[in-house]
DNA sequence: TCATTTTATGACTTATGGTCATTTTTTAAT
DNA sequence: ATTAAAAAATGACCATAAGTCATAAAATGA
């Protein structure tokens, strides 16, 4: 039966659509100030339709996110392609993800702030995602394991917890920088500063010890 | 004129009395599932009076944080009363943070809401309360500062910036834990394993120096 | 007592996510 | 081709909730 496949890509064109079309309006207005008749009208097609493909506006802001996070891991693999040691792939991966925020601040913005909104019940759908080995996070973890088995990096720690902290840590650095730059002027630093220097403190940690003369 | 005197203090009471009632409703229900007529009914007025006070339901949500913020502040400021290192008043203030998130975590849950979902216009008014020198951030800077000076801390990166880069790198960590903690099981970490764990890595920085035998 | 000012009210407006009875289009058998 | 059944699309409609405003009540002070 050729016509129930054809049926089958053409519901799937339809929903590429849909995401393309929502993507051009959440971009340009923000998520929540769009609405499924925007989104409806960008798409050429009635709201109704729209909830045919998508159960609500979430789930339609989630697969933005969900193009967003498989283009980052994409991204990612990439990046650590070259067979050097942990430590190295792990400064290639961070470089790739900094390198990522710049080039699609949009699809950077969606993951944010859907991971923020979603507290209050996030589709389980996510969890599952991150547990993928494709997904951006375990991509960052087998590195982290390489790392851990190269003894480039700390292995007393288990590498996916090792991944979680650094990847959250660097988020949480990303966010302020998203959501509060206009306090980084008055207090003199740029937002490349602040991501230089908190590598500075990933790589020495914070302390120092007043035996050295490092972090002079 | 003691009358004007006695109305202003009667305005304020009523506009604590309304943040009382914000606070029951939303802390029960969360902010996006109160409704102003939820808070009405709560506060025993009538919604239009609630706008007389507040000019929007973020607008409570943002006073509700002010005192969550302050309440960390005297917090904070209570655990580096000691007159220690600066090291030392930095890991007290990190034992505070943690303990109010555990004490408070609706108030917690408040800031972090508010500010993930203020990226859409932050009240301006929120970045001038981050630079005042009783803001919880600034609090912790000074601390940092003095750790510069005593030499128990790196001093490369300026104190102001060096607060800002950990302070998030908890945020991050912590908000991970916040939405994502259905993910924590299957990796077989708890949360008070990340934290601790997030520690040593703060302390220490990720990469082993093949030559030392630490981190093993 | 009463005019003026301040404070409070709640019906109303507006905006928007989501639904569903109805219509249009496609399919496939006659 | 015709047509009945299935699939896809539509948009008027509903429910909810934030925010407004004309009106009413209360407080003030002369």
């Amino acid at each position: 039966m050729g016509i129930s496949e054809r049926k089958e890509r053409e519901k799937l064109k339809r929903r590429n659509d849909i995401i393309d079309a929502a993507e051009k309006v959440f971009f340009r207005k923000g998520f929540s100030s769009s609405t499924m008749d925007d989104v409806a009208g960008e798409a050429e097609l009635s709201k109704g339709t729209l909830y045919l493909y998508f159960q609500s506006k979430e789930d339609l802001h989630y697969a933005i996110c969900l193009r967003g996070l498989d283009l980052l891991a994409l991204e990612l693999r990439k990046a650590c392609e070259e067979d050097l040691t942990g430590a190295e792939n792990t400064m290639a991966i961070a470089r790739a993800y900094l390198k990522y925020v710049n080039d699609f601040p949009n699809y950077f913005n969606a993951i944010m702030s859907f991971e923020s909104s979603a507290m209050t019940g996030v589709d389980p759908a996510y969890h599952d995602y991150i547990l993928k080995p494709e997904s951006p996070l375990m991509v960052f973890a087998r590195v982290i394991e390489k790392g851990g088995r190269d003894g480039t990096i700390r292995r007393d720690i288990p590498a996916k917890e090792l991944a979680v902290i650094l990847w959250s840590q660097v988020n949480g650095v990303l966010q302020f920088i998203r959501c509060k730059s206009p306090f980084l002027e008055p207090v003199g630093s740029a937002a490349d500063d602040l991501l230089l220097h908190q590598f500075h403190v990933l790589k020495d940690g914070i302390f120092r010890n007043p035996d050295t003369n490092e972090n002079m």
